[in-house]
DNA sequence: CGTAGTACATAGTAGAGCCATGTAGCTTCC
DNA sequence: GGAAGCTACATGGCTCTACTATGTACTACG
């Protein structure tokens, strides 16, 4: 009931599948952060664009962290919430430069098919 | 036990959804094809990077016939084999103008967050 | 003291792509 | 001429991910 197209919302959730472990990863990589602020931060740099809910968030917070991927502790702030900050393991950077590359092939491989190629099978 | 690095073929896989249709769609608007020939026409075109499965081709092909975005009929090649020819419908082809218009967004917001921005908020 | 914001957590659901398997016709090769 | 392999389509069951909804708990505001 939110489009009108319908659809194209279920597409644009389809996407982010597969993508918001590299897009957290890419986050923490820069600065450690907690989960909250991760969220925050995702939806600022993406024009809003990005909105992870808390369903997605967490839950894949705690995948990359059993996989070894992020590490958290957790950490009092001075209005007496605890919060989990999370930062990137060694482990974690190997992983996120290749899942970088992977996009990368994969973004060059969508748009060699999605658009109307003007130029031979290889490109420059 | 076909990776080494594990987790980075779940990825790819999680990348693909969404996409699928959006490439099914691409190729389908610019000739008429079969499902078989379409899957190796991805094939090629992606130079061997996207291998669709049946179990993912044909369900598709069944979905967007059934959301009207594309048409099928049957044909009988010369050598006796019965083909189901797809053709993008009017709607599908407004519905394959959305999905690129949103794939763009998407891959423009991935690499605004993926990659170290090195210009300011807006881009040129 | 109720509402809103911060901050984390999880159970249940829906959907996409995969594997495995099945059907059927045709071609190739021994 | 029979087995194997390619073409061509189809489906049932599985896994994984993102979402919805809900719950907890603390703080701040009026």
């Amino acid at each position: 009931m939110t489009t009108a197209i319908n659809g194209l919302d279920v597409y644009r959730r389809e996407l982010l599948k597969g993508s918001t472990e590299t897009l957290i990863l890419s986050l923490l990589a820069e600065q450690e952060m907690y989960g909250y602020q991760l969220a925050k931060e995702m939806e600022r740099r993406s024009g809003g664009y990005f909105h992870l809910k808390e369903g997605t968030l967490y839950p894949a917070l705690h995948r990359l962290e059993r996989d070894g991927l992020i590490e958290g502790h957790w950490e009092l702030s001075d209005t007496g919430q605890s919060r989990r900050y999370y930062h990137v393991s060694p482990r974690g950077m190997d992983r996120l430069d290749a899942m970088l590359a992977e996009w990368s092939t994969f973004s060059d491989a969508v748009n060699r098919i999605a658009r109307p190629v003007s130029v031979p099978a290889y490109v420059a």
